[in-house]
RNA sequence: GCGCGAGUGGCGGAAUUGGCAGACGCGCAGGAUUUAGGUUCCUGUGUCUUCGGGCGUGCGGGUUCAAGUCCCGCCUCGCGCACCA
């Protein structure tokens, strides 16, 4: 008690504040109680149907409507949380909470990221190793977190870092490795295309009954040796090694996926640059399921902007691949267009610099020398082809990406000399070397329809190249400007073909028939999706369960008897970087020094050999790919998740809240992760799908972003962060600007990020020490709708504790402790107020927007505050509703209430429907439009009486003046409106 | 440039099958309690007003008895993509 005091002395709560008042020091004393009391009692602990978090109670049954909600889990980063971070933890709490007393069986847990640079790096700088400074990170959050009173079922929490997360993650690489995509097998879920065992295909092989591809075509898979048979299923594995050209960072001593580079070619982290390179890697072949990650899109409850970004990322894009015959080149030119229907107006053709064209082109006796009639603005003012294309290769390599940035839109090029043959006409095409055409993307070759296509045109313009009209439909022709609208097509037939009259989809279908009747092109769908880069040379991620022949330099699985295989110990934690422009350095991993580790004898079914690891870990994402299945099955040993248990949580319900795709019923996180993460996740999930592994064909149902917390900052005339709550605001005169000043001196605002260097932090434990958890929860909750971003206000937190205490005082007499609930249901009009409230909270909460919750819940308090007395059934109803934002206050007066249970599983309040009709309501009467007079009437009004009522009222005699209305419009019983 | 989203009091926001604009909270003003400050409580608070009412949801048009909400055209801000053939 003498504790409770000096507390009380330095808060600031004086003698005169009564003793039983809901004070910060009586919010955290409830708040410590039942966050014990809570684990104690194991009351988060969400029943598996079966295996060990199953009830043991004798024929205990588990609910049968399970709800699944998760988190996107944290990295365990080590700064310290501010107040931003939970926003999201505190919104599936309350979501969590709302449906358990709903009847659901809930599963919420949270685990922890824990592969990364950041421990990497701190054991670089420390040689501390990165699982003590993880271990120690996570005991860190945890305690901050544990502290907002979540109701997490902790048995089910873990790290990507423990040894049995990484041996099912290096499990399921096992299993993406040991298939392959058969184009035309089908998927569970009737998709065409699904994933096989590779085993199967070696059998097709062994049998005859497939060809074996180039370059051993023709030859028997039992006169293949080991290493010949393992690079041909390379071309079919799901995940497989290849000599790939990959983002090599010199300064960060890593290769990156091409996700993780920027558009003007520097690591998104860090910002050094990157440089094209051939290493060996290992690949995921996602763009297997190009067609299936943009089909099952349009079945998840996602945020359209989501799935918007992901479709683009994918970039699917149908059209048809060309071949143009070149003169004096061993292969055909094949383009890539998605307008096959404008192929009679193509006037010349464009390779991008890196094209092997060119080079081909460039010993062509046509690049010795500028043929008759080419103009000189096709030359770059060089003497021949061969040089000037040689000029303008290197200038393109050498440009910047800032510079290329810059150019786009600006269209360069010259000519090689070539001529690519268009097999519809015949006619010669010059074929132009120009960097507004791509290697990534297509075939990295184009015809070029300047009629039709703005970037085309623009060159065209520049060039001197005719353009053709051969889709009608542009009101001034195509001189000026490119038609890419519909139209028919024009001007465009030959002997065996017209399009004439066409309309644009017809049109391409009549050509691509055509082309592909004669050899010379095929329809095609590209995408702007590549495979998966999944080797990174770094140190603190999962090794690779794989080893390499020494002799051969096969590959070769480990077993999975043999899972985990560990990290080793190693004295230095970094790879080697290099000079950040060092672009001819060569990658070498933390482990390849690790030499006992990294050469092995073992006997994998061959004898005892040597092998040599793989030197690279797995990128971060690898985890977080699959997290979601452990929490359904953390301590199984046997296998990564029990089918029955994904079947339970998981799995679809055609006509319920996880519709046809099934998977988590609720993820919660920050929009940042809404291509890479939500990918790589889908892509693997259905690969599980398609072995079996899984009943679900995605891995979220519903997803939901969350908004960021956003703070002020200030600075002062020398640009230097002053602390951001000392910083006092002076309301502006006149309507003015307030202004800011900080020890007398005038301020600049800023508005963005909180961190400790702007000097604006707020973190929650300064929360739960100034107001305890309950209240830091509502103001969070009741800040505005969670999708949105908002701005921190530290003054504005005491509304929420005002709120929290009056509900207190509705309940508990703060001079005695006394409950003064009056035993009943009380008045009408307050059986009708929590009927009302019961109706509109439950909406509110089951669709995420606990801000009008709350606000509806203080609404109902202040109307029992105003009351003469508060009858039992409300303040009962009233502490269940707030039970999801402000759990500890609401168990402890649901206990005072005389309950000796928790109200964890307490059904939620339900309304009376007698309840919900009012017995009179209030008409608005209006003249013109405007509101002049209200009337209190039977909600059963007739409309006749009802506008003669409304005719009499003093506000329209007032406005009429006696003038006759033209007009009435009624909506019994809600409204007149008359029409003067 | 293309795509998506958003503009409502001093501030955060509420209200869209079209039907009382500003719920709820902060702040502010006045009052009660207190030795005082703080806390807590009560009342008021879009704006102008001749107290009848007028005006008001980024701007300009339109549809309608009625528009924050629907339609057309702009402006501003935020986010995503960025020569993707």
């Amino acid at each position: 008690m003498t504790e409770q005091v000096a507390q009380a002395e330095t808060t600031g709560q004086g003698a005169t504040t009564p003793p039983f008042r809901y004070t910060p020091e009586l919010a955290n004393t409830i708040e410590l109680a039942w966050q014990e009391r809570w684990q104690a009692e194991g009351t988060f602990e969400a029943p598996n149907p079966v295996g060990d978090l199953s009830e043991r109670t004798e024929g205990a049954q588990v609910p049968g409507e399970s709800f699944f909600v998760m988190d996107m889990f944290p990295y365990p980063s080590g700064k310290g949380l501010h107040v931003g971070h939970p926003l999201g933890y505190i919104a599936t709490d309350v979501t969590g909470r709302f449906e358990r007393m709903r009847g659901k069986n809930v599963l919420h847990a949270l685990g922890y990221d824990a592969f990364g640079l950041p421990a990497e790096q701190y054991a670089v700088q420390t040689g501390q190793h990165p699982a003590i400074t993880t271990d120690e990170n996570i005991a860190v959050m945890r305690g901050q977190l544990r502290r907002l009173g979540l109701g997490h079922d902790d048995r089910r929490s873990f790290a990507t870092t423990d040894p049995e997360f990484v041996r099912w993650t290096q499990w399921i690489f096992l299993q993406i490795f040991h298939s392959w995509f058969d184009p035309s097998a089908t998927a569970p879920d009737g998709s065409a295309g699904a994933a096989r065992p590779v085993a199967e295909l070696v059998a097709t092989f062994a049998s005859g009954e497939r060809d074996l591809p180039e370059p051993h075509l023709g030859r028997a898979w039992s006169d293949l040796s080991p290493r010949e048979r393992e690079d041909v299923l390379a071309g079919y594995r799901l995940a497989f090694v290849a000599d790939v050209p990959v983002n090599w960072c010199p300064g960060l001593g890593t290769v990156l996926a091409n996700e993780e580079v920027t558009a003007d070619g520097r690591s998104e982290r860090g910002n050094f640059p990157v440089f094209k390179r051939n290493l060996r890697q290992w690949v995921m072949r996602i763009t297997s399921y190009a067609d299936r990650l943009v089909a099952d899109l349009d079945e998840l409850e996602w945020p359209e902007k989501v799935k918007i970004m992901q479709r683009h990322w994918i970039g699917r894009s149908e059209g048809a691949h060309v071949d143009f015959a070149v003169d004096g080149a061993s292969e055909p030119l094949t383009v890539f267009t998605t307008r096959p229907d404008t192929l009679f107006g193509a006037t010349y053709a464009v390779v991008a610099p890196e094209h092997p064209l060119v080079d081909e082109l460039l010993s062509a006796p046509t690049a010795a020398g500028w043929g008759e009639d080419v103009p000189s603005s096709w030359t770059g003012d060089a003497a021949t082809p061969a040089e000037a294309v040689r000029a303008y290769v290197a200038a393109a390599a050498a440009k910047t990406p800032e510079e290329r940035q810059a150019d786009a839109g600006a269209k360069t090029g010259v000519f090689t000399g070539g001529y690519a043959v268009n097999p519809v006409d015949g006619e010669a095409l010059p074929i132009f070397v120009a960097d507004y055409v791509l290697m990534g993307y297509g075939t990295g070759a184009i015809m070029a329809v300047p009629g039709h296509d703005q970037r085309d045109h623009a060159f065209a313009t520049a060039y001197d190249l005719p353009i053709r009209e051969v889709v009608s439909g542009a009101p001034d022709g195509v001189a000026d400007a490119a038609w890419t609208g519909d139209g028919v097509a024009v001007h465009s037939a030959n002997a065996e073909v017209s399009l004439d009259g066409l309309p644009v989809a017809e049109a391409k279908r009549v050509i691509i028939a055509w082309l592909q009747e004669k050899g010379a092109g095929r329809g095609t769908t590209t995408y702007r999706l590549r495979d998966w880069l999944f080797s990174r040379q770094r140190y603190w991620g999962e090794p690779f369960p794989v080893v390499y022949d020494v002799e051969d330099g096969r590959v070769v699985p480990v077993p999975e008897s043999m899972l985990p295989v560990a990290l080793p110990e190693v004295a230095d934690f970094s790879p080697r970087t290099f000079d950040v422009d060092d672009a001819d350095s060569d990658p070498e991993s933390p482990l390849s020094r690790a030499t006992e580790w990294a050469t092995v004898e073992l006997d994998l079914g061959e004898g005892v050999r040597t092998y040599r690891r793989d030197t690279n870990t797995m990128p971060n994402w690898a985890g977080s790919c699959w997290y979601y299945l452990r929490y359904l099955d953390p301590t199984n040993a046997d296998v990564a998740v029990a089918p029955e248990l994904e079947r339970y949580w998981m799995s679809p319900q055609p006509d319920g809240p996880r519709g046809t795709t099934g998977g988590v019923d609720l993820y919660v996180g920050g929009v940042e992760h809404a291509v890479l993460h939500l990918l790589y996740s889908r892509f693997w999930h259905k690969v599980l799908f398609d072995l079996g592994v899984v009943s679900s064909r995605e891995p979220f149902h519903k997803l939901f972003n969350q908004g960021y917390i956003q703070a002020y900052a200030y600075t002062d005339a020398r640009g230097v962060y002053v602390p951001a709550e000392e910083v006092v605001e002076v309301a502006g005169t006149g309507g003015a600007e307030p202004t800011f000043t900080w020890n007398g001196e005038s301020v600049n605002r800023e508005y963005g990020k909180m961190g400790k260097s702007l000097k604006n932090m707020v973190t929650p434990d300064d929360m739960y020490a100034s107001y305890g958890a309950d209240t830091f929860r509502v103001y969070e909750m009741s800040m505005g709708p969670l999708d949105q971003s908002r701005a921190w206000e530290t003054r504005a937190v005491v509304g929420a504790q005002r709120f929290l205490q009056r509900l207190w005082r509705t309940i508990v007499d703060e001079t005695t402790g006394e409950v003064v609930v009056a035993d009943g249901a009380g008045a009408l009009e307050t059986r009708r107020a929590v009927a009302r409230t019961v109706a509109d909270v439950t909406v509110e909460y089951a669709a995420m927007r606990p801000n009008t919750a709350i606000a509806k819940l203080i609404t109902l308090t202040n109307h029992l505050t105003a009351a003469p007395e508060v009858p039992r059934e409300a303040a009962e109803a009233l502490v269940l509703m707030t039970a999801p934002v402000a759990p500890h206050i609401a168990e402890e007066l649901w206990q005072r209430l005389g309950h000796t249970s928790s109200l964890t599983h307490h059904p939620f309040p339900v309304a009376d429907p007698e309840l919900l009709v009012e017995d009179t309501v209030t008409c608005i009467v209006q003249v013109a439009g405007k509101v002049r007079d209200r009337l209190e009437v039977d909600p059963s009004i007739e409309a006749d009486a009802l506008e003669a009522l409304a005719l009499a009222t003093e506000g329209v005699q007032r406005t009429l003046q006696g003038a006759p209305p033209r007009k009435v419009i009624v909506r019994a019983p809600r409204l007149v409106n008359i029409v003067p």
